[in-house]
DNA sequence: GCGAAGAATTGCCGCCATGTCAACAAAAAG
DNA sequence: CTTTTTGTTGACATGGCGGCAATTCTTCGC
């Protein structure tokens, strides 16, 4: 069996530089690798045009923060935090419109996880706490990234709700649905008397890195309250990150 | 510049199976590479032996599991979310034992993230909301990440109160005291009235993940009060995950 | 501020590692 | 069971690669 050494040999620079507590020298891979400075140089341009390694200012080189997030397909923390700062603004501005509670959400394993959240100022209101999860299946948050992101449909669908759909068939019909209306809805499906529309926030790449929704009460979300709702959502956003994938 | 073509296309190839939803076929990487399917055969095949791709029973490839891992300076959001969730009990545990409020957080760049907290049922308390983010040179839980994780000394060290440590040679010793006691200390540093400690959370390989805390107003935690947090806070923890790295 | 030392870059050249092709083997599909 | 598709392997030609040396840039010590 053949294997390419040039290959090899600049794997074998990322994961030494991977070990490494800090960046690196040129000198220390080369070093590190037992090859000619020179080609050491040439291993790192390229690690650094492919993206999997960075250099910074003082000319040292340590992997690239993507690296992870390219392999699992998933976000930095950094890159979560600084679209969550970069959305607040449009949370607030969703409230002051709405008058309902706005959300933002990341996908953990099958499940979404609340970063931020702007509270309605009306004593009847929807309130999903920072830092709860919530089922992908049966929430608007989670039908985003079923439809828009890379969340794949759990084996299981249990019921929350008597409106809940639980079969893939209905699921899957209802993800079309949601891909062409451009936001999604959860119909009193998680939790009776709460319905709430959502739409996806991807990044720089077009990988859909969060979601933002807004939530009601049944009582004051009539079915036409829901789509206009949705359609303010689906308009929402001016936090400097794409509201579409690029094409 | 001239780039390593066997490189560029090796880490293409990862690129691509990092793309997509499962793993690929060989022929699905000639095509997408433009090569011809027995260079795509061996650049799978260094992939694998160098340990960034793995080929599953039905001769696909993926990107290894081990590829964050071996590069990644950050854990997984799924992985935070794990330790949130096995670690909420100590959180209560801590209030209950102490009456003072507990916190969990994580790095984020130059600032810790406040991921989780239990309230303490007395009047007066400290409350650092789930969401908010705070600074690692005068926290508690930042302190424990710049002491026992990967978190570096940020540029600037501004103060925050007449207490706040602002240079470099002062918090470098702070650290090693820090590593000497085994968990970090505030003393309104951060945020007058407000005393602190934490220390840190760690990983199966060993590497810290999270910082857990307890905070109180200075007028209940006295000096001697705040070192007996501190031991409880030390010694807290059974969430199923190591306390300390493995030797 | 300056000179020395160390680190990094760049151009060049020889050669062997690599890419392609074709034949063959194995697995999947009908 | 047969056909088609996918994957493997050996051979060959060549251009991409590795090392060397010269040059440039940065850091360090005085």
């Amino acid at each position: 069996m053949r294997l390419l050494q040039s290959l090899s040999r600049g794997l074998e620079a990322l994961t030494y530089m991977s070990a490494q507590p800090g960046p690196v020298r040129l000198t220390d891979v080369a070093e590190a690798l037992g090859v000619d400075k020179s080609n050491a140089a040439h291993l790192l341009k390229t690690l650094v045009a492919m993206g999997y390694a960075v250099q910074d200012d003082s000319r040292r080189y340590r992997p690239s923060d993507k690296l992870a997030a390219r392999a699992r397909t998933e976000h930095t923390l950094e890159e979560i935090v600084a679209v969550k700062e970069a959305w607040r603004a449009t949370l607030e501005a969703l409230v002051a419109e709405t008058g309902e509670c706005a959300h933002l959400a990341v996908l953990v394993g099958p499940r979404v996880w609340y970063i931020d959240k702007v509270d309605s100022p009306l004593p009847l209101k929807v309130d999903h706490p920072i830092g709860a999860l919530s089922p992908l299946h049966c929430t608007a948050l989670g039908k985003a990234f079923l439809s828009f992101g890379a969340a794949q449909l759990p084996e299981e669908q249990p019921a929350f709700t008597p409106r809940t759909l639980t079969t893939r068939r209905a699921l899957t019909e209802e993800l079309e649905r949601t891909r062409a209306r451009g936001y999604s809805i959860d119909d009193e499906e998680f939790a009776p008397g709460i319905r709430c529309v959502a739409r996806p926030i991807y990044d720089a790449d077009g990988a859909m890195i969060a979601a933002i929704g807004v939530s009601g009460p049944s009582v004051r979300v009539t079915d036409a309250r829901l789509h206009e709702l949705g359609r303010i959502v689906a308009a929402a956003g001016e936090g400097g990150l794409q509201k579409e994938p690029p094409q």
